[in-house]
DNA sequence: CCGACAACCTGTGAGC
DNA sequence: TGCTCACAGGTTGTCG
């Protein structure tokens, strides 16, 4: 499901919802995703204040109170098929439904994620202490990304710069379909070696990744599968793919036939006229 | 440090 | 209908 776009409308719709909303109790019901969920997660939720939902990346942070001043974060990672919506606390739990979140209004936010590539931990005090957010590289729709950083980060690597794209130490949140999209809206061919790009390039490349992610985000993210937002409504940026998914169609632009490859065994659309190397 | 590749796990659709 | 295979929106660890 869920690169930045995805997480990002997430994040909105469930904002209203748990902000300044206590945890009457959580349920952990499957403890095997990526990373273990804490053993005593439970019990540290249990009666904690949310007071904001963040993201880094395509992080999700739940800024928490526990009394006493004390403070902590519960980091969310939907992987590849995650998702995180709102039920009603009668709702049944579901196969795939390995945590709740359910709140003193009788809200319940439930992560569902059948792969079971995501995570949730808790970091008490800074969440950016936190291993998995120390090291992630400058949000996207920020300043502190732009063709300058992208042309820095870039002058020492030689694999494709779609690869390099997708390093989330390099820029937060984009995944294979927004490196895609971003690429094909630059002109660039995603085998690039980084190295060669100019830094004009580099900025064209940042622009695109900002003006493709905002877009997604407006659209409420892209729809794959059975994905649905928080509110159980679709996104809809997959109608507005320029090449991802498009093999074999023409070019919106020059009608030229949409190619694939892999690369580093991801499925990559490139118009082979409108992206050069 | 860099890059190639496997691994984690389940579901789905294509092809036979 | 049922089997096998390839592939799916992500990230990390290992090895050369």
């Amino acid at each position: 499901m869920p690169e930045l776009p995805e997480v990002e409308t997430t994040r909105r719709g469930l904002a209203p919802a748990v902000e300044h909303r206590v945890i009457r109790r959580a349920v952990v019901r499957h403890r095997g995703l990526r990373l273990p969920v804490p053993r005593g997660l439970e019990q540290r939720l249990a009666g904690t204040r949310v007071t904001s939902l963040s993201r880094r990346g395509k992080y999700l942070l739940f800024a928490c109170t526990c009394g006493n001043d004390k403070t902590g974060t519960l980091i969310v990672h939907l992987g590849m098929s995650g998702r995180l919506w709102l039920v009603d606390a009668a709702t049944p739990a579901e196969k795939h439904d390995h945590f709740d979140l359910e709140f003193d209004n009788g809200s319940v936010v439930r992560l569902r994620d059948p792969r079971r590539f995501g995570l949730v931990v808790w970091q008490a005090g800074d969440p950016f202490r936190h291993a998995l957010l120390a090291a992630i590289g400058p949000e996207p729709l920020t300043p502190a990304f732009d063709g300058e950083v992208l042309h820095r980060e870039t002058r020492n690597r030689s694999a494709p710069i779609k690869l390099i794209l997708m390093n989330s130490h390099v820029v937060a949140g984009v995944g294979n379909i927004y490196a895609n999209e971003a690429l094909f809206q630059a002109g660039i061919d995603p085998r690039t070696a980084a190295r060669r790009l100019s830094r004009a390039r580099c900025d064209a490349l940042a622009t695109a990744i900002k003006k493709t992610l905002g877009l997604a985000i407006d659209a409420g993210g892209s729809t794959l599968r059975d994905y649905v937002g928080s509110d159980g409504r679709a996104g809809y940026f997959q109608n507005q793919f320029l090449v991802y998914g498009r093999a074999g169609e023409p070019c919106t632009s020059c009608g030229t036939t949409i190619r694939e490859l892999r690369l580093a065994q991801r499925a990559t659309c490139y118009c082979p006229r409108c992206q050069r190397r």
